[in-house]
DNA sequence: TCGCCTGTTCGGCT
DNA sequence: CAGCCGAACAGGCG
C-alpha cells in the first residue's frame, strides 16, 4: 500500500502503540523477509525500547538502542496491530511482540517488502542516493527537481533521488489537481509553476495523511478513485479518463483538464 | 488462463 | 551521462 502518506500513517500508529515499549520478542513467519540480515540480527533489537521512529520517503525506521530496524513495504506491505499473539493476520511475514501486549504484524501478500538493519539513517539515505523527503522539500528543491529535465513530470516524480516519497497514485492525484499533463517535460514549467506544483503535491500528501489513508481507502473527492480508463472525469463529465504508460507505470489523466503544453 | 498491480533494481539499449 | 525500456522479484485478484 505504501507511498509516503500510507507510510506516515503507519509510523504514527506505531508511535501511538509502541513508542517507549520494550520489544519482547520477534517471530519470523516467512524467512524471505529477513533475507540479507545478519544471522543474529534479532539480538540487536529484542529486550530494547523503541526509542524513536523516522521516515524518509517511503522508508520507515524504528530505533531500538544502537540500531534502526528498517521497514520497506514494497508494493503490498502493511502493518496490522493485534492484541493477541495467537491472532496472526493473513500474509504476516514478521511480528514484533511488545511488552504492552501489542503485536506489530508486517503483512505483505506479494512479499516485495524487506527489513534491514542500519546504524545510521542518514548514511542509509546517502548510500541509497535517496532524495529529501517530500514533506521537507523546499522551493529550491522543486526547481532542482524539474529544471533542465526533458523527461515527463510523471517519471520525474517517481524517481526517489531528489525528492522521495511520491508513488504512482500520489503522482497522478497531484498532476490532476495541478491540471498538468503527465507527459509534460519538467523543463516546460516556469520556476513559479515548479514551486506551485511541489506545494500541490505536498497538500495532497497532507490531506491523505490527515484522512488516515491507505490504498483502496482514499477521501471520496480524490481523483485516485476515478483512475479507471474511460471513466468520466470527476471535473468534466464530458471527458473520459485516459491511460498511458510513463516512467514504466500506468498513468491516468483527463485529456481535457490536463492539456499537454504547446 | 491471462493480464494487471501501490515499489525497486538491474541490464541493455540509444 | 541522460533517458528509456523490459524483465525480474511473487502472488492475489478480476
Amino acid at each position: 500500500m505504501p507511498e509516503l502518506p500510507e507510510v506516515e500513517v503507519m509510523r504514527r500508529k506505531i508511535e501511538t502503540h509502541s513508542l517507549n515499549k520494550v520489544l519482547q520478542s520477534i517471530t519470523v513467519h516467512d524467512g524471505r523477509i529477513e533475507k540479507g540480515m545478519p544471522a543474529h540480527w534479532q539480538s540487536f533489537f529484542v529486550k530494547n525500547n523503541l526509542i524513536e521512529t523516522r521516515r524518509i520517503g517511503k522508508y520507515l525506521f524504528l530505533r531500538f538502542h544502537d540500531y534502526w530496524l528498517h521497514l520497506h513495504f514494497g508494493m503490498t506491505g502493511s502493518v496490522v496491530f493485534t492484541t493477541n499473539r495467537d491472532e496472526i493476520p493473513q500474509y504476516t511475514r514478521l511480528t514484533l511482540h511488545f511488552d504492552n501486549d501489542i503485536h506489530l504484524n508486517f503483512t505483505d501478500p506479494r512479499t516485495f517488502g524487506k527489513i534491514d538493519m542500519v546504524s545510521s539513517v542518514d548514511s542509509f539515505a546517502n548510500g541509497k542516493k535517496l532524495g529529501k523527503d517530500l514533506m521537507e522539500a523546499t522551493e529550491s528543491d522543486a526547481i532542482k527537481l524539474f529544471s533542465n529535465k526533458k523527461i515527463s513530470l510523471k517519471a520525474i516524480l517517481l524517481k526517489q533521488n531528489i525528492i522521495s516519497g511520491v508513488g504512482n497514485w500520489l503522482a497522478d492525484e497531484a498532476l490532476f489537481r495541478a491540471k498538468l499533463h503527465p507527459a509534460t517535460p519538467g523543463m516546460a514549467l516556469t520556476e513559479s509553476q515548479m514551486v506551485a506544483f511541489l506545494s500541490t503535491i505536498q497538500s495532497v500528501a497532507e490531506e491523505a495523511i490527515a484522512a488516515d489513508t491507505h490504498y483502496g481507502n482514499f477521501p471520496s473527492h480524490f481523483f485516485t478513485n476515478y483512475r479507471v480508463e474511460d471513466k468520466p472525469c470527476p471535473s468534466d463529465e464530458s471527458a473520459k479518463i485516459q491511460k498511458m504508460t510513463l516512467g514504466g507505470r500506468a498513468t491516468y489523466f483527463c485529456p481535457k483538464c490536463q492539456k499537454f503544453p504547446g
